[in-house]
RNA sequence: CGGGGUGUGGCGCAGUUGGUAGCGUGCUUGACUGGGGGUCAAGAGGCCGCGAGUUCGAGUCUCGCCACUCCGACCA
């Protein structure tokens, strides 16, 4: 099954693809530009919103559930929020269909037509805080930090499965606060708790920053993100956290009486990841022999293989892979006992191996008589036989070190392509050749970013926060900046 | 929305100057097999994207439509 497929070098964008669809992830649907997101697929996803849903929670979010549809009107309050999103609403324009005047199947019913149409939420800015208008009168309503889990639909000319697709399903924060300082400390708190799941449990290094103002939230006033580097050299933009400051409080009237017994306007945040973590995660581990997953968010953390040739093997071997299995469970490892007949041994090797299991235990006639176990690790393909005897423990430790191996050698590439340029010559051939995150001096204006990205086809993937200032010049006008940002093309 | 490409068993493809459809893989059954995608045998499976036209005859030629896909402009 795994056969055929081309290799990153050969062709990066058909790897991804195959990669996806094989790997039994997600497929394309009927419908143009969405996808099915496969039960494996989705069992990934599962595990990341279990563990975000954790962290929100335990930093004070509780979760609640807006409707789908939005009013017209309230995408037009607030003036760079509609400018942003109009041009890929879905609307929803009438509420019944009739059966075709020549009987076969339907049409709309043109008497069916909405008073106000709807459109599909692009994002639920607008009727959250249509909504928190009426929950908040005082300071003491203050804060609201409310999480959902939803989907949205944004209608894209061109769709990639899990980087672009035009519904998607995230969550969307939106959190309203008395005062601009508390508000901005959430922005960053939310900031952190992105960036430490993305290098946690993805494995994936990410860099701080916030975005210049061509690549801010429509509606926002600074949008903080997380950046990371994938195989291809191209950026991706994992999550973003915005800092609204008091646009949508103005634009849906949302005004508290302080304790100074003053009306003020709310100060808001809102912030998301989607379903495109996805495709992060399967672009900065896999290999050319199938996906690569991080212990921590594989859904088959470990599969025990059985090889026997008759059927009395398969029992003796049966009651061993069982205690093994049941060793490992209690440690909390996700353990699949494969004894299907069905399949041959090798078979299953190239199967698990391709859907990214990260280890693999085989347990066979030779095992029986040594009390040994082969272990393979998916991450470096590396074989090894363990005796039995504390292989809980073994594995468990194991599973710790790929989690570890597969951070540090996605962080030794980002490394490797992150480059500093200071002119503009450099910065071209860089992008052009090597690809990667360019650390370049910029004079902070949104036309320089322009001009460089119509002839680069790079952008300002994000100002770091983390990073000493440093005077210079401009790579594009020489004139003076004060620090440098990154560059890149990007998903 | 512009430019290219592709639509043929589940999937991937071949099909010559028009003559009634084939290969690989997968599927079913059986035997032998089993420590890296096994071998052999016997089977099942097709509105050739849709609609017109030319022709004695169209997967093949003509026209129209639809879908998908890749490359650009737009985007998490």
């Amino acid at each position: 099954m795994a056969k055929d497929f081309p290799t990153r070098e050969e062709n990066y964008a058909q790897w991804y693809n195959d990669l996806v669809i094989k790997a039994d992830l997600a497929e394309n649907s009927a419908v143009r530009g969405s996808m099915v997101i496969k039960p494996y697929g989705y069992a990934i996803w599962e595990k990341m919103q279990a563990t975000l849903d954790k962290m929100f929670k335990d930093s004070g979010h509780v979760n609640a559930y807006f409707p789908l549809f939005i009013p017209k009107s309230f995408f037009s309050k607030e003036a760079s929020h509609v400018e942003g999103f109009a041009k890929e609403c879905a609307v929803v324009t009438h509420y019944r269909l009739k059966n075709s005047p020549d009987g076969k199947g339907v049409v709309v019913d043109e008497d069916a037509k909405l008073e106000e149409e709807l459109i599909v939420r692009p994002t639920s800015e607008t009727i959250i805080w249509d909504t928190y208008r009426n929950w908040i009168q005082s300071y003491r309503d203050l804060p609201i930090l409310v999480n959902q889990w939803a989907n949205v639909v944004r209608w894209e000319m061109r769709t990639r499965l899990f980087l672009r697709t035009a519904e998607f399903l995230w969550q969307e924060g939106h959190t309203a606060h008395a005062t601009k300082e508390e508000a901005i400390e959430e922005t960053l708190k939310i900031l952190d708790i992105y960036a430490k799941f993305a290098e946690e449990w993805m494995a994936v290094p990410v860099l701080k920053g916030v975005k210049s103002p061509n690549e801010r939230f429509a509606g926002a006033v600074d949008t903080y993100c997380i950046e990371a580097l994938m195989q291809d050299g191209k950026a991706l933009q994992a999550g973003t956290s915005h800092f609204l400051g008091q646009n949508f409080a103005k634009a849906f009237d949302v005004k508290f009486l302080s304790k100074e017994n003053k009306l003020e306007y709310v100060w808001a945040t809102s912030w998301g990841v989607s379903t495109r973590l996805m495709g992060a995660l399967i672009m900065a581990h896999s290999d050319d022999n199938g996906l690569v997953l991080p212990p921590k968010l594989a859904p088959v953390q470990v599969v025990i293989v059985p090889i026997y040739r008759k059927l009395e093997q398969l029992e003796q071997i049966s009651e061993v892979a069982l205690k093994v299995k049941e060793k490992l469970e209690k440690l909390g490892i996700s353990v699949k006992y494969d004894d299907r007949d069905t399949f041959k041994p090798g078979w299953k090797f190239s199967e698990y191996e391709f859907k990214g299991v990260p280890v693999r235990l085989a347990i066979g006639p030779r095992d029986l008589e040594n009390n040994t176990v082969e272990v393979a690790r998916r991450d470096t393909l590396e074989k090894e036989v363990l005796q039995l005897e504390d292989i809980d423990t073994k594995v468990k430790n194991l599973l710790d070190q790929i989690q570890k191996k597969l951070y540090y050698k996605a962080q030794s590439f980002r490394d490797d392509n992150t480059t500093a340029v200071d002119t503009w010559d450099e910065f071209r051939d860089v992008i052009e050749n090597k690809g990667g995150f360019v650390l370049a001096h910029w004079d902070g204006t949104p036309e320089t970013e322009e001009k460089i990205k119509e002839e680069t086809k790079a952008t300002i993937r994000t100002i770091p926060l983390d990073t000493k200032k440093e005077s210079g010049k401009c790579i594009y006008t020489g004139k003076t900046s004060t620090q440098r940002v990154i560059f890149a093309r990007a998903y």
